[in-house]
DNA sequence: GATCGCCTTGGGCGAGTGCCCAAAATCGAG
DNA sequence: CTCGATTTTGGGCACTCGCCCAAGGCGATC
């Protein structure tokens, strides 16, 4: 099959965006360092994708989803005490320094100045709320839906913050945050 | 006096950078664009700031800066009930398409890929924390400060979010962060 | 009015940008 | 092996970038 090499070479690209656009920001990200750090000519950017634009939009949405996804499958079936121990966990991985928490915030970013964009990321985000719902609903938490919005809001605003208050680590967060879901967690 | 004048350039240079930034992203301000809303020649950015980069770095901290301290100086004498006006006014007030909200976001961003810059930011920061937790302590809120760092970050966090979720209104998130607060605020 | 120093202009330099395209390389089908 | 289609290359186009600089404008001081 071409198409097998064509779809690898696709990929390579998505990833090396996704990267540069942590390292350098969205709009550092040209057609020919992308291809170096790909390992391809300059112009195949423009042969597999339409422009540079579309081709930083689905590496951006592609490596966020993948992170929602994997964060969503393990909440997905976990007890209060396990999706604590999940949040907690996702704090002290994504520090905002790392380029995770960068390209997430690169992302919202970008996502207020291109429509498509911003459509994509906000499904996204709205399928990822209704399973913290869920899980806040299951665990007696009482305002689940409010609950979720600001919690997810502040585990982001956390990231943005960390750099800038080394003090604030995932230990003295998570007590605080704990009261958000006050009634459901007295026993942790 | 000439130095009147010069101030005033370099005041307008200032505010047109801070507009900009919020535009366009901190990468898409041009020494000419930047000029041009300013009303003043292309070559005047490099006569009056060293770099484009320093000019971006004192704009943006002198609008952000501006900001805190009009928030630090309203919160300074304000009794609890006031003080979670203040927290509620600010959050419709700045809906995080706002440009200051964007202007705030862009400048995070830009800290993490300039240490004199985020140097600077983290003691603004560190500078308000201090004033919310005096003003946490007063109110009764148990544990002061890791409680200021985290509301302070889920403001924030809540900027990122509004704009990628509709229902994500000050009148639903207040009274979740009300949780964080506990033990203050029943009378309200 | 002449002079001096600060402010301002606009053009120019080399480098880098997104995107395009003719030509070469590669690969599967016959 | 040959042929046709797909993939890849690298150079080129028109443009913008940050920064520099010679030239002129301008206001204050004698």
């Amino acid at each position: 099959m071409t198409t097998q090499r064509t779809q690898e070479v696709r990929e390579r690209l998505l990833a090396a965006a996704a990267e540069l656009i942590a390292e350098r920001g969205w709009a550092g990200v040209s057609t020919r360092v992308l291809a170096e750090r790909a390992g391809v000519g300059p112009g195949l950017v423009h042969y597999h994708f339409s422009s540079l634009r579309a081709l930083l939009n689905e590496a951006a949405l592609h490596a966020v989803t993948a992170v929602v996804q994997e964060g969503a499958d393990r909440l997905a079936g976990a007890t209060a005490r396990e999706g604590l121990d999940l949040l907690l966990g996702a704090l002290d991985a994504y520090t905002g320094g790392d380029p995770v928490s960068v390209l997430f915030t690169e992302t919202y970013l970008a996502a207020g100045r291109d429509e498509e964009l911003r459509r994509a990321l906000t499904r996204l985000l709205a399928d990822f709320r209704v399973l913290l719902t869920d899980w806040l609903r299951a665990t007696g938490v009482p305002d689940p839906d409010a609950t979720a919005r600001v919690l997810a809001a502040a585990m982001d605003g956390l990231m943005l913050h960390r750099p800038l208050d080394p003090s604030l680590t995932a230990e003295a967060a998570v007590p605080v945050l704990r009261r958000l879901l006050t009634g459901a967690v007295e026993e942790y």
